[in-house]
RNA sequence: CGCAGGGUAGAGCAGUUGGCAGCUCGUCGGGCUCAUAACCCGGAGGUCGAAGGUUCGAGUCCUUCCCCUGCUACCA
């Protein structure tokens, strides 16, 4: 059995600020990051910011900085974002370096030498003013269809007809304004019609061995049937990375090329050892965790630039590609500012713990998922807190306060554990497959059932008049919240929490069901306060419209807001709340 | 006939190879009092988008239709 497991999240793209949506993908390989860690696996997560292309280098020249100094920033803020979320990466790193560079260079290279690389000469848009080729979306002009004046290169977004940025009636760059002429410029295409024959015998294989999603298999399925094109890899842009190739020096490739390979410099400039991970697929196997649109770009082309090199590389094991999480009543949208972000997440005050059950437990994983403020605080109290932190709350309180704080001597219930182990069993399944989302229902499932039997076994009677029943019950229990607790730290690394209160030092996934270890405990504290109607009320006004509405509507009112009696900083930085940091349980 | 996903209780959803239609919230009634107004038990509430077909039997398979939501590849 392989014993390394290599988890990568999608790389954000990085001149935005990320929304829960984009978190996703973050947050559910961190949990099965940690899973792997809890279950002996030597385990490697890798992601980082994605920084090259023409978003970028536009988004730079607007604002009048480099590209550099741009990516600089937001790669900070991406960063202390996903900390704030507890998100434990063994590199968070980003493109935009000497190894990327390198590794990019040497496929390149690999790719062409193995025939796979062709060159063509097109038309494109041209703007003299600002000495740039146009990408389509940049070039605006009047719709031919429907007359709509603001139509993009692409697409307009007023009739929906796919247009050629020639079609458009006017043409003028979206960039300076000025009106664009065509150019001749030279350019590479990968040959993944060449490369097909190889990718299909892996995928074949690879869709089975790493039980890749429904959803996954089809979306790849239809790429190919509809059949795959020569994709240009290299753009007249400065902000990339330089094709090694007479004749194109001062062109880069384009961003979706060198994006993927970002998973592997990122490694490489983690360890040195880097090949041990990457070119090593009989010992290593690569999980991928991405947002629904990605699917192809990890299925079809990131493979095809790998396998066209002939070289020996770590091929994708199992995708997690998940559905995107809408916010209220229309979609998350980082052009447009709309959602809850990672910036307001931690304003809120409201700790990370909390938005990662939520964002977990509602994984959108066969369907498209909403976040309502409402569902957020119904989830939270019921299942969070109602569910689970009262049973671990009433048991440990239990035992404190009634058995002076020490684990009673006796027995256990055989036919309660045999079913606590069975559902463990299942969990852990679940876990194997990232099925994230069923594991988690399931730790849940298994809490309920804990409150059922400490309700059936009435303690707080039979504490008098049958002490050993009471005794091998709250024994039972104990050790149940104990697995709760190993069980939950992946999701919510809070539960780390639980193993001090019960002294039992660190655990693991071995621990589960296990019936020693545990003699007296701490006194329990709450794990979570519960989510008040009236914040949540506030919260939905706050975080309703766009950021540009928002940032009006704060200019008239104060900066600090009162919420219940918890003081809540509109700007600054957040206040720091009941979580557990990484390690400090031992 | 562009592609994909979806229409199941008031709301949100699950239903694997066809075998008594379920879960959470809400609602109504009861119980418990260890626990964060938490916990447990029970009730009410659905002709499973429409029509037709296969079958002893269809939410599930087939056909047609209606209605939503995305995507449609030089934008991450």
């Amino acid at each position: 059995m392989k014993k390394k497991r290599l988890v990568t999240s999608a790389l954000p793209y990085v001149n935005n600020i990320p929304h829960l949506g984009n978190l996703l993908q973050v947050l559910s390989a961190d949990v099965f990051a940690r899973y792997c860690r809890l279950n002996g696996y030597e385990t490697l997560y890798i992601c980082g910011t994605d920084e090259y292309g023409t978003a970028t280098e536009t988004r730079a020249l607007e604002e009048r900085v480099t590209p550099k100094e741009l990516c600089d920033r937001y790669h900070r803020i991406h960063a202390d974002i996903y900390d704030w979320f507890n998100i434990q990466f063994d590199n968070f790193g980003r493109t935009s370096t000497e190894k990327q560079t390198e590794i990019t260079q040497g496929l390149f290279l690999k790719l062409e030498e193995a025939g796979y690389i062709n060159e063509k000469t097109i038309e494109q848009l041209y703007s003299e003013k600002s000495s740039m080729f146009l990408a389509d979306r940049y070039v605006r002009g009047t719709c031919p269809v429907c007359g709509y004046e603001e139509a993009r290169g692409d697409q307009c977004e007023n009739c929906g007809k796919l247009l050629d940025p020639t079609d458009l009636i006017d043409p003028r760059s979206g960039i300076d304004g000025s009106v664009p002429v065509l150019k001749k410029t030279k350019h590479l295409y990968i040959d993944l019609p060449g490369i097909l024959p190889k990718l299909e015998q892996w995928i074949g294989e690879a869709s089975v061995r790493g039980f890749w999603a429904r959803n996954a298999v089809q979306m790849t399925r239809s790429w190919i049937r509809d059949g795959l094109k020569e994709r240009c890899i290299t753009r007249d842009l400065s902000w990339g990375i330089p094709v090694p190739k007479d004749g194109f020096r001062n062109k880069v490739f384009y961003v979706w090329f060198d994006a993927p390979i970002g998973y592997i410099s990122i490694t490489a400039n983690y360890t040195d050892e880097w090949e041990d991970w990457w070119k090593n697929p009989e010992e290593v196997e690569l999980f991928q965790f991405i947002g629904k649109d990605n699917i192809p770009f990890h299925t079809v082309v990131f493979p095809s630039t790998l396998l066209g090199s002939g070289e020996n590389w770590t091929m994708l094991h199992h995708m997690s590609s998940s559905e995107y999480l809408n916010y209220e009543s229309g979609k998350f949208s980082k052009s447009k500012g709309i959602g809850v972000f990672g910036s307001d997440a931690k304003e809120t005050g409201i700790p990370a713990d909390v938005w990662r059950f939520y964002i977990l437990y509602n994984r959108p994983e066969k369907s498209d998922g909403i976040f309502t403020w409402k569902d957020f605080q119904e989830k939270v109290n019921s299942e969070l807190i109602g569910n689970l932190g009262n049973l671990v709350n009433r048991t440990l309180s239990f035992v404190h306060r009634f058995y002076d704080g020490k684990i009673p001597e006796g027995g256990s219930d055989s036919a309660f554990w045999e079913k606590v182990k069975e559902m463990e069993g299942e969990i852990t399944k679940h876990f194997d497959r990232a099925e994230l989302r069923d594991a988690f229902r399931k730790i849940f499932a298994l809490a309920d059932m804990g409150n059922k039997f400490f309700q059936a076994g009435e303690p707080w009677k039979t504490r008098t008049s049958e002490p050993e029943a009471a005794a091998r019950l709250l024994r039972d229990l104990t050790y149940l919240v104990r697995d709760l607790g190993i069980l939950l730290s992946p999701f919510i690394p809070a539960a780390e929490v639980i193993g001090k209160w019960l002294r039992t030092g660190k655990l693991s996934w071995e621990d589960l069901g296990s019936l020693t270890g545990i003699a007296d405990i701490e006194k329990p504290e709450i794990l979570f306060k519960r989510l008040e109607d009236k914040e949540i009320k506030t919260f939905k006004e706050r975080f309703a419209g766009s950021q540009k509405e928002r940032e009006a509507k704060e200019q008239v009112e104060n900066h600090i807001l009162k919420v219940g009696n918890t003081e809540i900083h509109v700007s600054g930085e957040p206040v720091r709340t009941n979580k557990v940091r990484d390690g400090e349980v031992s």
